[in-house]
DNA sequence: ATTTACGTTGACGTTAACGTCAACTTAGCT
DNA sequence: AGCTAAGTTGACGTTAACGTCAACGTAAAT
């Protein structure tokens, strides 16, 4: 019998928002930005803010979004997608369906990548041989 | 012997900018603030603009680099990389640098998508296990 | 000659994604 | 009690990447 769960994560493990800051090295106005989006919503003690383990996930999808150039509006359906809605069958197909377009799109954007890393090549090839005709 | 040699293009072809505008599905507008950020720089007829086959393909990369969330400065120093520069040692050594910094770059990128795709496989499994529990 | 279509140059407006204060509150340390 | 560090909520500022509009030029078609 193969171990083939997930590795256990720390689920209790709860951070504060500089701490989230530090960590992403992002600012904390900007994870307050987020929130005020509707990407995050983290509990509140008092009137502080306490991420959760499924904050931290979110968070990290945000910044690998927005490397990719999505938008936080993107983003949001993405994070959308992954919390537990509705359970009814008509729902989940929905989320079937919001799967294979977001899957569309980063067949997309992993095209376009291999086009520019192809071009790249072309050109490095080119630079050489001009390298050493002198 | 193969045919190894690029598809021969028609090299003379000219756009005009609404030309552009359409194949490209971008406006006039656009395509004039490109070239206002330096990033195009088209023949001139009288006032008019007359955009090259170079040109075309300088606009089909930034609209990739778009596509991957670079921004148009970003993209204009690929293009520099692409066109012919000083023919000196340092300079190709430079360029081959730079060649190395956006392959990082993309394959940076590329690392996040995979990454992507494999949490939207994850999920598809989830949902697809939820839809069968009922 | 005058529409019509296409092009040009400013100038100003707009949106997303934050940055930058300023004026508080709150909890812990001395 | 007083200080310090970290947090909070507005409110306004900023930058990139265009959109929008006005006023004008020009070349081909009727």
């Amino acid at each position: 019998m193969t171990k083939n769960e997930t590795t256990p994560k720390p689920n209790h493990t709860i951070y504060t928002i500089s701490d989230l800051a530090q960590r992403f090295d992002i600012t904390t106005r900007t994870i307050r930005f987020y929130e005020s989006e509707g990407l995050l919503s983290p509990e509140r003690q008092g009137q502080k803010r306490l991420y959760s383990q499924r904050d931290y996930t979110t968070l990290k999808l945000i910044l690998r979004g927005k490397r990719l150039g999505w938008s936080l509006a993107e983003s949001g359906e993405l994070i959308q997608m992954y919390n537990p809605a509705q359970n009814n069958q008509a729902q989940y197909q929905k989320v079937l369906e919001r799967v294979q377009e977001s899957r569309g799109r980063l067949q997309n954007q992993l095209n376009d990548i291999e086009v520019m890393l192809l071009e790249l090549d072309e050109h490095e090839n080119q630079v050489r041989a001009a390298m050493q005709k002198n």
